[in-house]
Order: structure tokens, then C-alpha cells, then sequence
DNA sequence: CGGATAGAGTGGTCTTAACCAGTTGTGCCG
DNA sequence: CGGCACAACTGGTTAAGACCACTCTATCCG
């Protein structure tokens, strides 16, 4: 028992170490009490609990006072999913969805965009603009950001068809772990009205999504437009005994 | 400059207090730095860490490193993965919320509702209408509706204030579990448009939310509408290695 | 005068060390 | 034999302090 090379946050560390640990369980089973895993793996009570609040937050644990820790009721966490495909990263089942590639090209990230990507505002920035598709149909508005030295050598090819995340993990060894989300109302204006063949002024989704890689380094930065009729987000939510 | 007196968990009361704080402030303001609070306080900084990361959370706070903590971009953020304390249920952080009651009373269900809440059409349904109001800004128009017979006894003032939720709890022996919830995008028609001060045909999030309780029953199917420009919807996902 | 640099201030992470608050099993005493 | 109390777990909260990484600014030197 012990925790990989230290490359990383010691947090990550034992949340990963946690995770290939919980991996072999049954659900509903104990881990071994805090202080023991303390003592196993080295680390001080503090860091353990904050490795096990992030999997709780995530319902791969569930504590219980007084009892102890124990694995989840289910264990692949899927926490936002987005009608029609499922979900918003794995290309959709239903319809036959296609990408236009509209803009691509890297430029100096400038102020704003240093500050969301967390890069140095001379950093090149690959910057992708994309009509998404389906059926003929035009659907949304993809602009997309990424560090430049973490996808050299991507062309407008590998955003045409397939998981763009597969491209990554398997021709950049960028492993996509979590995104922050945000969602708010917004109508098109008169570029995006044209672009999704609604009137202006048209009821619209904008998502923001900040997508980060295992290591919690920042993968990609992107604001979309998605057309208001066409698009619902769906999502599960889940409370312990103490929610308000 | 001193915290409440002593209920509660020394990390919540630095959290309210600094809501109190931050409720005067613009948008984008520095707070005072984190070991200048801890010495105002009497906290420790982990302890002070601890509510500034809530805040942080739910949108109301927003960390640079090595330059400071600011006040968020002035919107109402709403988490929508249940935090331990920064529920989707409390009253959203920001803001001092208020409700002013529309509607209140009970009738047949009808074939509609008798689907969305698992009742016989015959089934008495309480439906209530409520604004919700945020420093004297109408925010959101909020439709209940739950099945009379697990809130017999509710009255208009148990909704004006507080959580909703903990009166279920301690009251009426409702332990809420888990939600799915929908959200998309519309423009308000004329009646919303007037209650919530907006020209008609403005954005607005239409969220649509069945919640359960922990046997699995269903206790309310809410449809709400909230304003475009104020509200916006937070969400973090999480992947595990076979998401692609 | 201008650019490099050192220092002060900021948040970020981690450790050690208590004590509080529930849960559970065991053993004593009635 | 049965019930109650205590002891030994469990997770929950808070403290105090050290050190790192980043940002900004003011000063010094060319």
C-alpha cells in the first residue's frame, strides 16, 4: 500500500489511490477507518479527509458518523447529462451529428483568456470555432480553447467527426477528468442567428465549461451557443441526511 | 467587526458573516486578506479557508492566487451539485432572498399532474405560486406542487421564509433524498414578464424539478422561471477513465 | 530613463495535535 | 437472564504553524 510517484498534489494522490483501492469493492463495503489509511499511506488526517471529500462530493463514498466509510450505492457518477445525446461529452447516439469547423487557428491568449486557462497571457492559444449539426440540422455554436502546447500538431480533421476527447487522450496524452459547468439564459444575436437558422433575438442555452486534465491542469476553456428549442440540460441531483 | 454568538459550526457563522460582508460590496471588490480575517475573526485559517472555499463554490467569492479574494461577478450562482453546505436547497448565498406567495390552495390533480407526481388524478394537489425576490429584484416565479396528503397543515407563511425544506423535514417527516432536474431555455410570455419587471420576450431559464424523497416517493414537481440576466446555473462533472 | 530584481503580500498545501460527537460491543450489576 | 453503562472505536471540527507559488511594486543599477 502506497501512493504513487510524487508528481502531483498529495491530495490527488491518495484520491486517486482511493479510487484504484474502491475499484475492487462491492458497493455499500467499509474502507478502512481514517486514521489506519493515515498511517498507511503517510499522509496527515487533514489531506486524507480532503482526498475523501472530493469522492464524496463525487458518491463514490458515502460516511457515515460514527460507523465508518463506505463505498457508494452506484458506482459510475454521471453527474450532468444533456438531452438528446446523453451526455455532453460522448458523441451523441441519437441523430447523425456533424461538426463545421468555422475558425482555427492559435493567437496569443491576451488577458481574459490567460486568466481562464490559467496560462501566461503571451501563451499561444488554438482557438476553434464549430457549427455542430445533426440531421442538417444546425444546433449549436462551439468556440473552443486550448493551450497551444498541449495539442501541437492538431488539425481541423480530428474536430470533424469522432470524440474530440478520445483525440486527446490517445494522440496528446491529455486525460480529461472533471469540468465546471455553467448554464444561462441568453438569445442569439445576429451572427449566431444566421449561423443556427433562427430568427434573432431567439431563445439560447450558453454553457461555459472549464474542462481540467487528472493532474487538475486546465485543458480547455469553451463558450457555446445552443439553440433554446433544440436543447435541454437534464441532471440528478443527490442530498445526505444534513442537506437544508 | 465579530461573529454571531456561538450556534452553529464555528465555519458557518465565519461563512454568514462574510455573506454580510460581501452583501454591501460592487461586484469584483477585494475582500480583506485571508490572515487579516483570521486575526478580525479569532479563527484559525483553515477554519476561514473552510467557509471562504463554500463561498467560493456557490459563486459569491472568486480566489486569484497572489493577488487576492474578490467578490464574484454580481449574479445569483446556484451550485447544482448538492455541496455539504451550499445546497441546491438552501437559499441561493448572495442576496437577502424573500418570497411573496401568488397562490396557495389545493385541488384535483388532474391527468397532467397526476403523472408527473405518481397520484390519481382524483389526488388533492397543493399548488403554490410564489415570487421569489432577491433585495427587492423579482428573480423568480416558482410553481409547487405537491401531494396534499404529506403536507396537510402547510400554510402560506412556512414558504415566505427559511428553507421549505427543513419545514418538510422537521414538520412533516419528508427526509428529501435526490432531484432531477431539467433546464432550458425561453422568453418570458406577458404575465411572467410583469411579475418579474422584464419587457416581455426576454431571456429566461425555464427549470422544471421532480424531487423525491429517501423511499423513492415523489414530493413536489416544481416548474419555475427565472431571469436570464440574473440567474445562472453552476455545475461540476466528473469522469472516470473509460469516459470518452 | 528603463529594465531587471528583491521583497512583501497574497492565496495554496500540508503537518501535527487536540477535542467533540455519534455508534457499537462488551461486561458488569441488578 | 436482562438491561444499562462504560469503553473503544468511528467520523467531525478547529487550532497553530510551516513552507511553497504566485503577483505586484518599489528600488537599484546599468
Amino acid at each position: 500500500m502506497t501512493l504513487n510517484t510524487g508528481a502531483g498534489l498529495k491530495r490527488d494522490r491518495v484520491r486517486d489511490f482511493l479510487l484504484d483501492f474502491v475499484a475492487d469493492m462491492k458497493a455499500g463495503e467499509a474502507i478502512p477507518s481514517e486514521r489506519d489509511l493515515c498511517k498507511e499511506l503517510g499522509v496527515s488526517r487533514p489531506t486524507l479527509r480532503a482526498a475523501i471529500d472530493d469522492l464524496v462530493r463525487s458518491g463514490v463514498l458515502v460516511r457515515e458518523h460514527g460507523r465508518g466509510t463506505f463505498t457508494g450505492p452506484h458506482r459510475v457518477t454521471q453527474a450532468l447529462a444533456a438531452t438528446p445525446s446523453g451526455s455532453f461529452y460522448a458523441p451523441p447516439a441519437e441523430g447523425h451529428w456533424l461538426s463545421r469547423i468555422l475558425e482555427f487557428g492559435s493567437a496569443p491568449a491576451g488577458p481574459q483568456l490567460a486568466r481562464r486557462l490559467q496560462l501566461a497571457p503571451a501563451a499561444l492559444v488554438l482557438r476553434v470555432v464549430r457549427l455542430r449539426v445533426v440531421d442538417d440540422e444546425p444546433m449549436a455554436i462551439e468556440r473552443l480553447h486550448l493551450p497551444h502546447v498541449l495539442v501541437d500538431g492538431l488539425v481541423p480533421d480530428d474536430m470533424e467527426s469522432g470524440s474530440f476527447y478520445r483525440v486527446l487522450r490517445e494522440r496528446f496524452g491529455v486525460d480529461v477528468r472533471s469540468a465546471v459547468q455553467t448554464i444561462e439564459a441568453t438569445v442569439t444575436d445576429e451572427t449566431e442567428a444566421v449561423l443556427l437558422s433562427v430568427p434573432e433575438h431567439f431563445p439560447a442555452l450558453m454553457v461555459e465549461r472549464t474542462t481540467r486534465d487528472v493532474n487538475g491542469g486546465i485543458v480547455e476553456f469553451t463558450r457555446s451557443i445552443y439553440r433554446g428549442d433544440r436543447y435541454r440540460v437534464t441532471s440528478e441531483l443527490h442530498f445526505d441526511a444534513a442537506s437544508g
